[in-house]
DNA sequence: CATTAGATTTCGGCA
DNA sequence: TGCCGAAGTCTAATG
Protein backbone atom coordinates (compact mmCIF):
# COMPACT_ATOMS: atom_id res chain seq x y z
CA UNK A 1 0.00 0.00 0.00
CA UNK A 2 1.14 3.04 -1.09
CA UNK A 3 0.48 6.28 1.23
CA UNK A 4 1.44 9.74 1.20
CA UNK A 5 0.90 12.92 2.88
CA UNK A 6 1.20 16.39 2.60
CA UNK A 7 1.02 19.10 4.53
CA UNK A 8 -0.11 22.87 3.78
CA UNK A 9 0.52 22.54 0.17
CA UNK A 10 0.03 25.35 -1.83
CA UNK A 11 -2.72 24.88 -4.86
CA UNK A 12 0.23 24.18 -7.28
CA UNK A 13 1.70 21.06 -5.62
CA UNK A 14 -2.27 20.10 -4.61
CA UNK A 15 -3.19 19.91 -8.21
CA UNK A 16 -0.44 17.44 -8.74
CA UNK A 17 -0.99 15.56 -6.03
CA UNK A 18 -5.04 14.95 -6.62
CA UNK A 19 -3.77 14.17 -9.93
CA UNK A 20 -1.65 11.66 -8.59
CA UNK A 21 -3.80 10.39 -6.54
CA UNK A 22 -6.69 10.31 -9.45
CA UNK A 23 -4.62 8.57 -12.11
CA UNK A 24 -3.76 5.62 -8.82
CA UNK A 25 -7.72 5.17 -7.99
CA UNK A 26 -6.45 5.85 -4.62
CA UNK A 27 -8.44 6.74 -1.61
CA UNK A 28 -7.87 10.64 -1.53
CA UNK A 29 -8.54 12.55 1.73
CA UNK A 30 -8.29 16.49 1.36
CA UNK A 31 -8.99 19.29 4.48
CA UNK A 32 -9.22 22.79 3.40
CA UNK A 33 -11.30 25.75 3.10
CA UNK A 34 -13.42 25.90 0.12
CA UNK A 35 -16.74 26.52 -0.86
CA UNK A 36 -19.29 24.19 -2.34
CA UNK A 37 -22.09 24.14 -5.42
CA UNK A 38 -24.50 21.28 -6.18
CA UNK A 39 -26.47 21.41 -8.89
CA UNK A 40 -28.08 18.24 -10.11
CA UNK A 41 -31.26 16.49 -8.45
CA UNK A 42 -31.32 20.07 -6.28
CA UNK A 43 -29.83 23.36 -6.24
CA UNK A 44 -27.08 23.96 -3.25
CA UNK A 45 -24.53 26.33 -2.37
CA UNK A 46 -22.10 26.34 0.71
CA UNK A 47 -19.96 29.41 1.60
CA UNK A 48 -16.50 29.39 2.99
CA UNK A 49 -14.99 27.41 5.13
CA UNK A 50 -13.47 24.17 6.31
CA UNK A 51 -14.55 20.97 5.45
CA UNK A 52 -12.68 17.14 5.39
CA UNK A 53 -13.69 15.97 1.72
CA UNK A 54 -13.33 12.16 0.74
CA UNK A 55 -12.86 10.64 -2.57
CA UNK A 56 -12.85 7.07 -2.85
CA UNK A 57 -11.41 4.97 -5.72
CA UNK A 58 -14.55 4.13 -6.74
CA UNK A 59 -15.72 7.34 -7.22
CA UNK A 60 -17.61 8.26 -4.01
CA UNK A 61 -17.22 11.99 -2.98
CA UNK A 62 -17.79 12.89 0.97
CA UNK A 63 -17.84 16.85 2.20
CA UNK A 64 -17.97 16.59 5.60
CA UNK A 65 -18.54 20.22 7.97
CA UNK A 66 -17.95 19.60 11.79
CA UNK A 67 -21.27 18.15 12.68
CA UNK A 68 -23.68 15.85 11.81
CA UNK A 69 -23.23 12.38 10.57
CA UNK A 70 -24.29 13.03 7.17
CA UNK A 71 -22.18 15.05 4.62
CA UNK A 72 -23.37 18.15 3.78
CA UNK A 73 -22.23 17.45 0.50
CA UNK A 74 -21.61 14.27 -1.95
CA UNK A 75 -21.70 11.88 -4.69
CA UNK A 76 -22.28 8.47 -4.76
CA UNK A 77 -20.10 5.78 -6.54
CA UNK A 78 -19.00 6.28 -10.07
CA UNK A 79 -18.26 9.89 -10.24
CA UNK A 80 -15.84 11.01 -12.59
CA UNK A 81 -13.74 13.83 -11.83
CA UNK A 82 -11.57 16.73 -12.95
CA UNK A 83 -9.31 19.04 -11.40
CA UNK A 84 -8.47 22.29 -12.68
CA UNK A 85 -6.01 25.29 -11.73
CA UNK A 86 -7.45 28.60 -12.91
CA UNK A 87 -5.31 31.31 -11.90
CA UNK A 88 -4.23 29.50 -8.38
CA UNK A 89 -7.83 29.15 -7.56
CA UNK A 90 -8.59 25.14 -8.07
CA UNK A 91 -11.41 23.68 -8.59
CA UNK A 92 -12.26 19.99 -8.08
CA UNK A 93 -15.09 18.41 -10.07
CA UNK A 94 -17.35 15.73 -9.16
CA UNK A 95 -19.64 14.41 -12.11
CA UNK A 96 -22.48 11.93 -12.82
CA UNK A 97 -24.83 11.30 -15.45
CA UNK A 98 -27.76 9.06 -14.81
CA UNK A 99 -28.92 11.46 -12.61
CA UNK A 100 -27.12 14.33 -14.45
CA UNK A 101 -25.44 16.29 -11.57
CA UNK A 102 -22.45 18.03 -10.66
CA UNK A 103 -20.29 18.60 -7.44
CA UNK A 104 -17.88 21.38 -7.63
CA UNK A 105 -15.40 22.76 -4.86
CA UNK A 106 -13.00 25.57 -5.04
CA UNK A 107 -10.11 24.92 -2.84
CA UNK A 108 -8.46 28.37 -1.44
CA UNK A 109 -6.26 26.72 0.52
CA UNK A 110 -5.89 23.50 1.47
CA UNK A 111 -4.35 22.08 5.15
CA UNK A 112 -3.88 18.78 4.57
CA UNK A 113 -4.16 16.08 1.86
CA UNK A 114 -3.32 12.40 1.75
CA UNK A 115 -3.82 9.50 -0.34
CA UNK A 116 -3.65 5.72 0.00
CA UNK A 117 -3.93 2.89 -2.35
CA UNK A 118 -4.53 -0.23 -0.75
CA UNK A 119 -7.87 -2.75 -1.01
CA UNK A 120 -9.82 -3.49 1.95
CA UNK A 121 -11.50 -6.60 1.05
CA UNK A 122 -13.24 -7.59 4.33
CA UNK A 123 -16.40 -7.40 3.79
CA UNK A 124 -18.93 -6.60 7.42
CA UNK A 125 -21.18 -9.40 8.90
CA UNK A 126 -24.44 -7.97 9.73
CA UNK A 127 -27.25 -9.66 11.43
CA UNK A 128 -30.43 -7.47 12.97
CA UNK A 129 -32.88 -7.71 10.13
CA UNK A 130 -36.21 -8.12 8.86
CA UNK A 131 -34.82 -10.77 7.14
CA UNK A 132 -33.61 -12.53 9.57
CA UNK A 133 -36.65 -12.13 11.42
CA UNK A 134 -38.52 -13.98 8.95
CA UNK A 135 -35.51 -16.59 8.55
CA UNK A 136 -36.00 -17.33 12.29
CA UNK A 137 -39.59 -17.31 11.78
CA UNK A 138 -39.74 -19.87 9.09
CA UNK A 139 -37.06 -21.69 10.55
CA UNK A 140 -38.98 -22.25 13.70
CA UNK A 141 -43.16 -20.80 13.17
CA UNK A 142 -43.70 -21.97 16.72
CA UNK A 143 -42.08 -18.56 18.01
CA UNK A 144 -45.62 -17.01 16.43
CA UNK A 145 -47.47 -19.20 18.11
CA UNK A 146 -48.49 -22.95 18.59
CA UNK A 147 -49.47 -24.53 15.63
CA UNK A 148 -48.43 -21.81 13.29
CA UNK A 149 -47.79 -23.17 9.54
CA UNK A 150 -46.29 -20.50 7.14
CA UNK A 151 -47.15 -20.95 3.46
CA UNK A 152 -45.69 -18.32 1.80
CA UNK A 153 -43.04 -16.16 1.93
CA UNK A 154 -43.29 -13.09 -0.23
CA UNK A 155 -46.69 -13.34 -0.75
CA UNK A 156 -47.71 -11.00 -3.79
CA UNK A 157 -50.90 -9.48 -3.44
CA UNK A 158 -52.14 -6.11 -5.26
CA UNK A 159 -50.69 -3.58 -2.38
CA UNK A 160 -48.26 -4.95 -2.10
CA UNK A 161 -45.87 -8.00 -0.51
CA UNK A 162 -46.83 -9.62 2.38
CA UNK A 163 -44.00 -10.91 4.52
CA UNK A 164 -45.28 -13.61 5.97
CA UNK A 165 -48.70 -15.57 4.93
CA UNK A 166 -49.47 -18.92 6.83
CA UNK A 167 -51.95 -20.70 8.80
CA UNK A 168 -52.86 -20.70 12.44
CA UNK A 169 -53.90 -24.15 14.26
CA UNK A 170 -57.65 -23.58 13.25
CA UNK A 171 -56.67 -23.10 9.96
CA UNK A 172 -57.28 -18.92 9.73
CA UNK A 173 -55.31 -17.39 7.30
CA UNK A 174 -52.28 -15.58 9.13
CA UNK A 175 -51.30 -12.29 7.56
CA UNK A 176 -48.27 -11.49 9.20
CA UNK A 177 -46.17 -8.09 8.76
CA UNK A 178 -42.87 -7.71 10.50
CA UNK A 179 -40.68 -4.90 11.41
CA UNK A 180 -37.69 -4.96 12.77
CA UNK A 181 -37.46 -2.26 14.52
CA UNK A 182 -40.04 -0.13 16.39
CA UNK A 183 -43.41 -0.88 14.79
CA UNK A 184 -45.73 2.75 13.72
CA UNK A 185 -48.96 3.44 12.37
CA UNK A 186 -47.73 3.08 9.44
CA UNK A 187 -47.09 -0.60 9.82
CA UNK A 188 -50.25 -1.03 11.07
CA UNK A 189 -51.87 0.84 7.71
CA UNK A 190 -50.03 -1.67 5.53
CA UNK A 191 -51.16 -4.47 7.60
CA UNK A 192 -54.41 -3.26 7.18
CA UNK A 193 -54.35 -2.73 3.29
CA UNK A 194 -52.94 -6.82 3.13
CA UNK A 195 -55.98 -7.99 5.20
CA UNK A 196 -58.30 -5.37 2.61
CA UNK A 197 -57.05 -7.78 -0.31
CA UNK A 198 -58.54 -10.82 1.59
CA UNK A 199 -61.96 -9.13 1.85
CA UNK A 200 -63.93 -11.97 -0.12
CA UNK A 201 -62.30 -14.68 1.81
CA UNK A 202 -64.66 -17.21 3.12
CA UNK A 203 -62.57 -17.81 6.82
CA UNK A 204 -61.73 -15.34 9.29
CA UNK A 205 -58.43 -13.61 8.54
CA UNK A 206 -56.09 -12.49 11.44
CA UNK A 207 -53.55 -9.39 10.48
CA UNK A 208 -50.48 -9.82 12.94
CA UNK A 209 -47.84 -7.39 13.65
CA UNK A 210 -44.96 -8.62 14.75
CA UNK A 211 -41.84 -6.46 16.01
CA UNK A 212 -39.81 -5.90 19.05
CA UNK A 213 -42.09 -3.00 20.28
CA UNK A 214 -45.04 -0.83 19.11
CA UNK A 215 -46.06 3.03 19.50
CA UNK A 216 -49.19 3.53 21.62
CA UNK A 217 -51.01 5.07 18.53
CA UNK A 218 -50.41 1.88 16.25
CA UNK A 219 -51.41 -0.48 18.74
CA UNK A 220 -54.65 1.61 19.15
CA UNK A 221 -55.20 1.42 15.47
CA UNK A 222 -54.37 -2.39 15.66
CA UNK A 223 -57.22 -3.14 18.50
CA UNK A 224 -59.66 -0.50 16.17
CA UNK A 225 -59.10 -3.16 12.98
CA UNK A 226 -58.86 -6.53 14.96
CA UNK A 227 -55.58 -6.95 14.82
CA UNK A 228 -52.67 -8.63 16.60
CA UNK A 229 -49.27 -7.48 17.64
CA UNK A 230 -46.77 -9.87 18.68
CA UNK A 231 -43.04 -8.89 20.07
CA UNK A 232 -40.35 -10.43 18.85
CA UNK A 233 -36.73 -8.95 18.53
CA UNK A 234 -34.87 -9.47 15.71
CA UNK A 235 -32.08 -12.51 15.82
CA UNK A 236 -28.85 -10.97 17.05
CA UNK A 237 -26.32 -13.67 16.72
CA UNK A 238 -23.76 -13.72 13.73
CA UNK A 239 -24.13 -16.76 11.93
CA UNK A 240 -20.39 -18.69 12.23
CA UNK A 241 -18.87 -17.68 9.20
CA UNK A 242 -15.16 -19.32 9.93
CA UNK A 243 -13.40 -15.64 9.80
CA UNK A 244 -13.82 -14.59 12.83
CA UNK A 245 -12.62 -16.65 15.66
CA UNK A 246 -13.18 -16.21 19.62
CA UNK A 247 -9.36 -14.57 20.05
CA UNK A 248 -10.81 -11.54 18.00
CA UNK A 249 -12.62 -9.80 20.45
CA UNK B 1 -7.79 27.07 14.56
CA UNK B 2 -5.63 24.19 15.96
CA UNK B 3 -4.99 22.22 13.41
CA UNK B 4 -2.58 18.81 14.37
CA UNK B 5 -1.25 16.15 11.97
CA UNK B 6 0.76 13.03 13.01
CA UNK B 7 2.57 10.22 11.11
CA UNK B 8 2.77 7.01 12.20
CA UNK B 9 2.02 7.22 15.39
CA UNK B 10 2.54 4.30 17.78
CA UNK B 11 -0.30 3.57 19.89
CA UNK B 12 1.01 5.39 22.89
CA UNK B 13 1.39 8.40 21.12
CA UNK B 14 -1.85 7.48 19.78
CA UNK B 15 -3.53 7.13 22.85
CA UNK B 16 -2.50 10.75 23.87
CA UNK B 17 -3.08 12.37 20.34
CA UNK B 18 -6.74 11.32 20.54
CA UNK B 19 -7.12 12.57 24.69
CA UNK B 20 -6.51 15.98 23.67
CA UNK B 21 -8.50 15.88 20.39
CA UNK B 22 -11.43 14.38 22.74
CA UNK B 23 -10.32 17.82 25.60
CA UNK B 24 -10.83 19.75 23.16
CA UNK B 25 -13.91 18.30 21.13
CA UNK B 26 -12.09 18.80 18.04
CA UNK B 27 -12.83 17.38 14.44
CA UNK B 28 -10.68 13.55 14.70
CA UNK B 29 -9.19 12.08 11.48
CA UNK B 30 -7.77 8.61 11.63
CA UNK B 31 -6.26 5.95 9.28
CA UNK B 32 -5.57 3.00 10.43
CA UNK B 33 -5.40 -0.66 10.25
CA UNK B 34 -8.39 -1.97 12.74
CA UNK B 35 -11.32 -4.15 13.53
CA UNK B 36 -14.46 -3.35 14.48
CA UNK B 37 -17.27 -4.83 16.66
CA UNK B 38 -20.61 -2.90 16.51
CA UNK B 39 -23.40 -3.93 18.96
CA UNK B 40 -26.52 -1.96 19.56
CA UNK B 41 -29.43 -1.36 17.03
CA UNK B 42 -28.03 -4.34 14.93
CA UNK B 43 -24.85 -6.48 15.61
CA UNK B 44 -21.74 -6.47 13.01
CA UNK B 45 -18.11 -7.37 12.95
CA UNK B 46 -15.45 -6.16 10.41
CA UNK B 47 -12.38 -7.77 10.70
CA UNK B 48 -8.75 -6.17 9.60
CA UNK B 49 -8.32 -3.90 7.40
CA UNK B 50 -6.99 -0.52 6.79
CA UNK B 51 -9.83 2.25 7.32
CA UNK B 52 -10.57 6.02 7.98
CA UNK B 53 -12.39 7.20 11.04
CA UNK B 54 -13.91 10.75 11.15
CA UNK B 55 -14.95 11.89 14.88
CA UNK B 56 -16.55 15.11 15.06
CA UNK B 57 -17.04 17.78 18.15
CA UNK B 58 -20.91 16.88 18.19
CA UNK B 59 -19.98 13.26 19.00
CA UNK B 60 -20.65 11.99 14.89
CA UNK B 61 -18.66 8.35 14.57
CA UNK B 62 -17.75 7.32 10.83
CA UNK B 63 -16.10 4.76 9.90
CA UNK B 64 -15.38 4.51 5.83
CA UNK B 65 -13.92 1.65 3.84
CA UNK B 66 -12.47 2.15 0.57
CA UNK B 67 -15.62 1.88 -1.37
CA UNK B 68 -18.68 3.19 -1.19
CA UNK B 69 -20.86 6.71 0.13
CA UNK B 70 -21.75 5.07 2.70
CA UNK B 71 -19.74 4.64 6.29
CA UNK B 72 -19.40 0.72 7.22
CA UNK B 73 -20.38 1.82 10.31
CA UNK B 74 -21.09 4.31 12.57
CA UNK B 75 -23.05 6.45 15.54
CA UNK B 76 -24.97 9.20 15.08
CA UNK B 77 -24.17 12.60 16.66
CA UNK B 78 -24.10 12.83 20.70
CA UNK B 79 -21.82 9.52 21.03
CA UNK B 80 -19.40 9.60 24.03
CA UNK B 81 -15.98 8.51 23.68
CA UNK B 82 -13.33 6.14 25.23
CA UNK B 83 -10.43 5.48 24.25
CA UNK B 84 -7.94 2.38 25.96
CA UNK B 85 -4.90 1.24 25.84
CA UNK B 86 -4.21 -1.89 26.82
CA UNK B 87 -0.87 -3.63 26.35
CA UNK B 88 -0.14 -1.77 23.34
CA UNK B 89 -3.53 -2.83 21.51
CA UNK B 90 -5.88 0.35 21.39
CA UNK B 91 -9.45 0.47 21.51
CA UNK B 92 -11.16 3.13 20.77
CA UNK B 93 -15.64 2.83 21.93
CA UNK B 94 -18.18 5.56 21.35
CA UNK B 95 -21.64 4.57 23.48
CA UNK B 96 -24.87 5.99 23.08
CA UNK B 97 -28.27 5.70 24.87
CA UNK B 98 -31.30 5.51 23.42
CA UNK B 99 -31.02 3.10 21.51
CA UNK B 100 -28.26 1.49 23.55
CA UNK B 101 -25.62 1.06 21.46
CA UNK B 102 -21.34 0.56 21.14
CA UNK B 103 -19.25 1.00 18.20
CA UNK B 104 -15.65 -0.11 19.13
CA UNK B 105 -12.00 0.01 17.38
CA UNK B 106 -9.16 -1.98 18.27
CA UNK B 107 -6.93 0.16 16.37
CA UNK B 108 -3.51 -2.21 15.47
CA UNK B 109 -1.72 0.49 13.51
CA UNK B 110 -2.12 4.27 12.84
CA UNK B 111 -0.89 5.71 9.71
CA UNK B 112 -2.23 8.76 10.19
CA UNK B 113 -3.89 11.08 13.36
CA UNK B 114 -4.98 14.65 12.52
CA UNK B 115 -7.23 16.88 14.77
CA UNK B 116 -8.41 20.56 13.95
CA UNK B 117 -10.57 22.47 16.23
CA UNK B 118 -12.24 25.55 14.31
CA UNK B 119 -15.65 25.83 13.59
CA UNK B 120 -18.26 25.89 10.24
CA UNK B 121 -20.61 28.10 10.60
CA UNK B 122 -21.82 28.28 7.41
CA UNK B 123 -25.07 26.79 6.53
CA UNK B 124 -26.01 24.76 3.27
CA UNK B 125 -28.60 26.78 1.32
CA UNK B 126 -30.94 24.25 -0.33
CA UNK B 127 -33.71 24.33 -2.96
CA UNK B 128 -35.68 22.38 -5.18
CA UNK B 129 -37.77 20.03 -2.01
CA UNK B 130 -41.30 19.68 -2.29
CA UNK B 131 -41.93 22.44 0.55
CA UNK B 132 -40.19 24.80 -2.54
CA UNK B 133 -42.99 23.88 -4.59
CA UNK B 134 -45.48 24.16 -2.16
CA UNK B 135 -44.34 27.46 -1.27
CA UNK B 136 -44.59 28.13 -4.93
CA UNK B 137 -47.83 26.95 -5.63
CA UNK B 138 -49.67 28.60 -2.60
CA UNK B 139 -47.74 31.97 -3.77
CA UNK B 140 -48.94 31.44 -7.69
CA UNK B 141 -52.14 29.19 -7.57
CA UNK B 142 -52.53 29.49 -10.84
CA UNK B 143 -49.61 27.49 -12.11
CA UNK B 144 -51.71 24.37 -11.45
CA UNK B 145 -54.49 25.95 -13.39
CA UNK B 146 -56.49 29.03 -14.20
CA UNK B 147 -58.81 29.41 -11.00
CA UNK B 148 -57.47 27.37 -8.50
CA UNK B 149 -57.80 28.10 -4.92
CA UNK B 150 -56.01 26.34 -2.26
CA UNK B 151 -57.66 26.44 0.85
CA UNK B 152 -55.46 24.46 2.89
CA UNK B 153 -52.08 23.00 3.36
CA UNK B 154 -50.98 20.16 4.69
CA UNK B 155 -54.77 19.05 4.99
CA UNK B 156 -54.87 15.78 7.66
CA UNK B 157 -57.01 12.75 6.75
CA UNK B 158 -57.06 9.10 8.21
CA UNK B 159 -54.13 7.89 5.55
CA UNK B 160 -51.78 11.09 6.48
CA UNK B 161 -51.79 14.78 5.21
CA UNK B 162 -52.73 16.47 1.70
CA UNK B 163 -49.83 18.59 0.46
CA UNK B 164 -52.65 20.82 -0.57
CA UNK B 165 -56.26 21.36 -0.73
CA UNK B 166 -57.81 23.37 -3.13
CA UNK B 167 -61.29 24.11 -5.34
CA UNK B 168 -61.34 24.64 -9.06
CA UNK B 169 -63.20 27.31 -10.30
CA UNK B 170 -66.14 24.88 -10.65
CA UNK B 171 -65.84 24.76 -6.83
CA UNK B 172 -64.84 20.58 -7.32
CA UNK B 173 -62.53 20.03 -4.54
CA UNK B 174 -58.86 19.43 -5.54
CA UNK B 175 -56.52 16.56 -4.09
CA UNK B 176 -53.08 17.74 -4.39
CA UNK B 177 -50.23 15.55 -4.45
CA UNK B 178 -46.31 16.51 -5.02
CA UNK B 179 -43.40 15.26 -5.23
CA UNK B 180 -40.29 17.12 -6.12
CA UNK B 181 -39.02 14.29 -8.07
CA UNK B 182 -40.40 11.73 -10.94
CA UNK B 183 -43.49 10.13 -9.13
CA UNK B 184 -43.97 5.97 -9.11
CA UNK B 185 -46.58 3.67 -8.56
CA UNK B 186 -46.54 4.58 -4.76
CA UNK B 187 -47.07 8.37 -5.38
CA UNK B 188 -50.30 7.72 -7.57
CA UNK B 189 -51.28 4.95 -4.56
CA UNK B 190 -50.96 7.70 -1.67
CA UNK B 191 -53.09 9.80 -3.89
CA UNK B 192 -55.86 7.14 -4.08
CA UNK B 193 -55.55 6.60 -0.61
CA UNK B 194 -56.71 10.16 -0.02
CA UNK B 195 -59.21 10.33 -2.70
CA UNK B 196 -60.54 7.68 -0.26
CA UNK B 197 -61.19 9.82 2.20
CA UNK B 198 -63.68 12.06 0.14
CA UNK B 199 -65.36 8.72 -0.78
CA UNK B 200 -68.94 10.32 0.87
CA UNK B 201 -68.36 13.68 -0.58
CA UNK B 202 -70.99 15.24 -2.79
CA UNK B 203 -69.62 16.61 -5.70
CA UNK B 204 -66.22 15.65 -7.60
CA UNK B 205 -63.06 15.69 -5.79
CA UNK B 206 -60.20 15.54 -8.39
CA UNK B 207 -56.96 13.87 -7.56
CA UNK B 208 -53.90 15.50 -9.35
CA UNK B 209 -50.30 14.30 -9.15
CA UNK B 210 -47.96 17.40 -9.53
CA UNK B 211 -44.13 15.64 -10.19
CA UNK B 212 -41.69 17.36 -12.61
CA UNK B 213 -42.23 14.07 -14.09
CA UNK B 214 -43.83 10.14 -13.58
CA UNK B 215 -43.51 6.43 -14.66
CA UNK B 216 -45.36 5.17 -17.33
CA UNK B 217 -46.58 2.71 -14.65
CA UNK B 218 -47.65 5.73 -12.56
CA UNK B 219 -49.36 7.39 -15.04
CA UNK B 220 -51.64 4.35 -16.20
CA UNK B 221 -52.43 4.01 -12.57
CA UNK B 222 -53.70 7.23 -12.31
CA UNK B 223 -55.59 7.02 -15.92
CA UNK B 224 -57.66 3.91 -14.49
CA UNK B 225 -58.69 5.69 -11.22
CA UNK B 226 -59.60 8.90 -12.85
CA UNK B 227 -56.71 10.95 -11.42
CA UNK B 228 -54.88 13.72 -13.08
CA UNK B 229 -50.95 14.33 -13.45
CA UNK B 230 -49.66 18.18 -13.99
CA UNK B 231 -45.90 18.33 -15.15
CA UNK B 232 -44.21 21.19 -12.59
CA UNK B 233 -40.58 21.58 -11.80
CA UNK B 234 -39.56 22.44 -8.62
CA UNK B 235 -37.91 25.70 -8.19
CA UNK B 236 -34.39 25.90 -8.22
CA UNK B 237 -33.93 29.48 -7.72
CA UNK B 238 -31.56 29.88 -4.17
CA UNK B 239 -33.37 32.27 -2.19
CA UNK B 240 -31.49 35.91 -1.25
CA UNK B 241 -30.16 35.25 1.92
CA UNK B 242 -27.23 38.04 2.06
CA UNK B 243 -24.94 35.24 2.57
CA UNK B 244 -23.65 35.24 -0.95
CA UNK B 245 -22.77 37.67 -3.87
CA UNK B 246 -22.69 37.01 -6.89
CA UNK B 247 -18.90 36.81 -6.51
CA UNK B 248 -19.41 33.56 -4.89
CA UNK B 249 -19.29 31.48 -8.41
C1' DC C 1 -30.99 -0.30 -17.04
C1' DA C 2 -35.20 0.75 -14.17
C1' DT C 3 -37.90 -0.54 -10.04
C1' DT C 4 -38.55 -1.81 -5.17
C1' DA C 5 -38.14 -2.36 -0.32
C1' DG C 6 -35.25 -1.99 3.76
C1' DA C 7 -32.00 0.69 6.57
C1' DT C 8 -27.88 0.53 13.01
C1' DT C 9 -31.40 4.78 7.73
C1' DT C 10 -30.45 10.39 9.29
C1' DC C 11 -32.56 14.66 9.95
C1' DG C 12 -35.80 18.16 10.98
C1' DG C 13 -40.20 19.55 12.81
C1' DC C 14 -43.80 19.36 15.95
C1' DA C 15 -46.49 17.90 19.87
C1' DT D 1 -38.43 13.01 24.32
C1' DG D 2 -41.02 10.38 20.94
C1' DC D 3 -43.21 10.10 16.58
C1' DC D 4 -43.83 11.08 11.78
C1' DG D 5 -42.43 12.19 7.10
C1' DA D 6 -38.96 13.58 3.63
C1' DA D 7 -34.40 12.80 1.58
C1' DG D 8 -29.92 15.13 -3.87
C1' DT D 9 -31.72 9.53 0.66
C1' DC D 10 -28.16 4.89 -0.33
C1' DT D 11 -27.84 -0.01 -1.20
C1' DA D 12 -28.61 -4.63 -2.67
C1' DA D 13 -31.65 -7.57 -5.08
C1' DT D 14 -34.58 -8.40 -8.89
C1' DG D 15 -36.72 -8.22 -13.65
Amino acid sequence: MKFLVKENPDNDQLFNFINEAFSKRAFLLLFACCKVKYEGRAVSRLGLGDRTMIIKGDGSFLIHQDRNLEPVNWQPPGTKFTVELDDHRLYLRGSRRNPKEVLEVEICQAYLASYHTGRDIQMLELVGYEEDMRDMIMADPGIIEEGFRPTAREYSTNTGFIDILGKDKNDNLMVLELKSRRAGVNAVKQLKRYLDSFVDHKKLVRGILVAPSVTEDALELLEENGMEFLALEPPMDLKDSGVLTLEDF
